[in-house]
RNA sequence: GGCCCAAUAGCUCAAUUGGAUAGAGCGACAGCCUUCUAAGCUGUAGGUUUCUGGUUCGAUCCCAGAUUGGGUCACCA
C-alpha cells in the first residue's frame, strides 16, 4: 500500500509502487518479484524463504514461545477469587479460564508468572449462609447428605434469602416502608451481629465459619481440578482484611481519609472526579475495598511484582479505579500501575444470570452435562469401541472440556458473550472438538508412518511445494507474532482464532492431498514433517488455552 | 439522571488496529466415504457493518450527535 509515500515521491501511485518494487526486488534476496494492483504493491517472496521459516518452526519444540530468565519481569495474575457462600457458576468459569489462559500466555512471552487466588472467605455473605444453617440445618453436613460442600453451603445462602424476603414482605404488610422493612428484618440484623462477632473473634462463630468454609474448599478444589486450573499462591481475605483496616486507620491519622461522628471511615475522591467511598462501617467492620487494600499490600511484600493483573469482571471497573487511587493516596507507587483485566459478562438467552432468580448455570452441572453430550456423540460415532471404559471416559472429558473452554475463550474477552445452554454445546465447525479432531487425525497419520518404519526428518532442504502447503506455512510462521499479540492484548481469543485458521486450512489440505500414499519419498517426508509440525503447534496453542488434546477420538 | 461500555448475515462470533471483493461457524438447501479418522471436505443462499453528519486518497475501525441494549454510581461483594 503506497499512498503514504506519495507525498515524498511526488509521483503517481502506480509509478511509486513500480519504483519501490524495483528497488526491493533488486536489493533483498528473498524477494523475487512484485506486481501492482490499484496502489497496492504485492511482493513475491521466494520459496526458499518459506522453507527457512518452516524449518525454524519444525525444529523447535515450543515454536513461538519465549522462556523466562533471571531478568524476566514478574507478573502476578489474580483470578477466580470466589466468595465462599455459594458454588461456582458460568460467570466464574469465564473468569477461571481467562485467568489461567492469560497466565500461560504471559509465560509464553517470557514472563515469570505468579497465579494467585484471593478467596473471599469472610463478610456478610458467608454469615448469611451460616445463620440459615444454624436455624434450619439440623446439623446437615456434606457427609450426612452426600452433597458437594459448596453446593450445600449455597443452599443455605438461598434459604437465608427466602427467610429474609418473607420477613420483609410481612413487615411491609404490617405498614412499614420497604426501606425500613429491609433495614429492620430480624434475620439481616442477626447476620450483621454474626459478622460483628466474627470480627471480634467469637469462638463459636469462628468455629462454625471454619467448618462451613472447609466444606466449600473441598467443593472448590474439585471444581478447580475438573477445570484444570491452579494457583501458585492463595490468599484469604480473613487474613488480609486486618492489614487493610490498619492501612485505612493510618490513612485517617495522616488526613488522607475522614472519620465521621458515627466512626465510619470515608475516602473523598470528588477532586479526582469520583464519589465518596466507604472504607469502614460505623460498627468498625470492613468492606470489600478495605480487604483489597490489605491484600495488595501483602502481595507486594511477598513478591517482587512488576505487573499486577486483576482478572475481574467489567462490572467492577469503578471499584478498581477507586482501588488504584486509594493505594496511590496511601503512598504506594504501584497503586497507579495495577491493571484491571476487565472481561465481559456471560449472558443467557433470558439475559443476565441472577442467583436470586435461580437462573445461574452451575459450573459442575455444566461440565457434567458437556461430558454426557461428548459421550453420546462419541458412542454414536463408535470410533472408540476398542478402548477401555477408563480410556473412553478420559477422552470424553478432554473433548467436553475442550468444547466448553474453546467456546468461551474464542470470544474477545472484553465483550459480553452469550451462552445458550441448548445451542452452545456444539462439536462441529469452529469448536474445540473440531480442532482436537484434526490433532487426532494427524497423530493417526504419524502412527501409521511410525508403523511403516518411516523416519521423519528434523527439517527439509529444498522441495517443490504446492499452493496448500505454502499457504499452511504462511499461516504457521505468524504464530510467534500471535503469541506476542495475545500477550500484549491479554487475549486468548487471538490464539484461538489463529489455531482455527490453521486447522481449517490443514483439513482442506488433508482432504485434497494424501500424505502416506504420496509416491515421491522426499515429498512424503516433507508432508509428514509438515503434519507433525502443525500437530505440535495445535497442541501448543491449546496449552495456551488450557485445553488438552487427545491422541485419538 | 451522571459516568462507562457495546451494536457487523436469521443466530453466535471474526476482520492483521485506517486498506484491496467485510470473513467463519451454526441453521437452511445441494453434493462428497472401496482411498491417511465424514467430529471432515465442496458448493448455493444470506450484508446500506443501527441511524445522521464529519475527518481523507480511502472508514466496520477515528470524531460529533441520535437510537437501542447493558453496566455502574450501597454502611453488598
Amino acid at each position: 500500500m503506497v499512498f503514504p509515500f506519495l507525498r515524498f515521491s511526488k509521483k503517481g501511485a502506480e509509478q511509486t509502487a513500480e519504483d519501490i518494487g524495483n528497488f526491493l526486488a533488486g536489493n533483498i534476496g528473498n524477494i523475487s518479484g512484485f506486481n501492482i494492483v490499484k496502489g497496492f504493491l504485492n511482493l513475491v517472496i521466494d520459496q526458499s524463504y518459506w522453507i527457512y521459516q518452516f524449518n525454524n518452526a519444525a525444529v523447535s519444540e515450543k515454536y513461538g514461545f519465549k522462556s523466562a530468565d533471571e531478568n524476566s519481569e514478574v507478573v502476578m495474575i489474580e483470578y477466580s477469587s470466589p466468595n465462599t457462600n455459594k458454588p461456582l457458576h458460568l460467570g466464574h468459569i469465564r473468569n477461571n479460564l481467562l485467568g489461567y489462559s492469560v497466565s500461560e500466555i504471559m509465560k509464553a512471552n517470557g514472563n515469570k508468572v505468579v497465579k494467585t487466588n484471593i478467596v473471599n472467605d469472610r463478610g456478610i455473605h458467608i454469615c448469611k449462609s451460616m445463620l440459615a444453617w444454624k436455624k434450619l440445618g439440623n446439623g446437615e453436613t456434606p457427609e450426612s447428605s452426600g452433597k458437594k460442600g459448596d453446593h450445600l453451603v449455597g443452599e443455605y445462602y438461598v434459604k437465608f434469602d427466602q427467610l429474609y424476603k418473607n420477613e420483609v414482605s410481612d413487615l411491609i404488610a404490617g405498614g412499614l416502608s420497604e426501606e425500613a422493612a429491609k433495614e429492620q428484618a430480624p434475620t439481616i440484623n442477626e447476620a450483621r451481629e454474626m459478622l460483628r462477632l466474627w470480627e471480634a473473634n467469637d469462638p463459636d462463630t469462628r468455629s462454625l465459619w471454619q467448618l462451613m468454609n472447609s466444606w466449600v474448599y473441598a467443593g472448590f478444589d474439585e471444581t478447580y481440578k475438573t477445570l484444570g486450573v491452579d494457583f501458585d499462591k492463595i490468599y484469604y481475605e480473613s487474613n488480609t482484611y486486618t492489614v487493610g483496616r490498619d492501612e485505612v486507620l493510618r490513612g485517617v491519622k495522616e488526613g488522607i481519609f475522614e472519620q465521621m461522628d458515627d466512626s465510619s471511615v470515608w475516602a473523598n475522591l470528588e477532586k479526582d472526579g469520583l464519589d465518596r467511598k466507604i472504607l469502614l462501617r460505623s460498627d468498625g467492620t470492613s468492606v470489600y475495598m478495605t480487604q483489597d487494600i490489605g491484600t495488595a499490600k501483602i502481595r507486594y511484600n511477598d513478591f517482587p511484582i512488576d505487573h499486577m493483573i486483576y482478572v475481574v469482571g467489567n462490572e467492577q471497573i469503578y471499584h478498581f479505579q477507586v482501588l488504584s487511587l486509594l493505594l496511590d493516596k496511601l503512598g504506594y507507587k504501584w497503586g497507579k500501575d495495577l491493571y484491571h483485566f476487565s472481561y465481559g459478562m456471560v449472558e443467557l438467552p433470558q439475559g443476565r444470570m441472577k442467583s436470586r432468580e435461580g437462573t445461574v448455570v452451575d459450573a459442575d452441572d455444566l461440565v457434567a452435562g458437556m461430558i454426557d453430550v461428548a459421550r453420546k456423540v462419541s458412542e454414536e460415532l463408535g470410533k472408540l469401541d476398542n478402548y477401555s471404559d477408563e480410556e473412553k471416559e478420559r477422552i470424553y472429558r478432554i473433548v467436553a472440556l475442550g468444547a466448553l473452554k474453546y467456546f468461551i475463550l474464542k470470544v474477545d474477552p472484553k465483550k459480553t458473550m452469550l451462552f445458550n445452554p441448548e445451542e452452545s454445546i456444539d462439536f462441529n465447525g469452529n469448536t474445540g472438538p473440531f480442532i482436537q479432531y484434526t490433532y487426532a487425525r494427524i497423530q493417526s497419520v504419524l502412527r501409521k508412518a511410525s508403523d511403516a518404519g518411516i523416519e521423519i526428518p528434523a527439517q527439509i532442504t529444498d522441495i517443490e511445494m504446492n499452493e496448500k502447503e505454502s499457504a499452511l506455512i504462511k499461516i504457521l510462521v505468524t504464530f510467534p507474532e500471535v503469541v506476542n499479540e495475545a500477550g500484549t492484548n491479554h487475549s486468548p481469543a487471538l490464539v484461538a482464532n489463529f489455531v482455527y485458521e490453521l486447522v481449517k486450512e490443514f483439513n482442506q489440505y488433508y482432504h485434497d492431498f494424501t500424505i502416506m500414499n504420496e509416491p515421491d519419498e522426499e515429498i512424503r517426508k516433507f508432508r509428514l514433517l509438515l503434519a507433525k509440525t502443525i500437530g505440535k503447534t495445535i497442541k501448543n496453542c491449546f496449552s495456551l488455552l488450557g485445553i488438552e488434546v487427545p491422541e485419538r477420538m
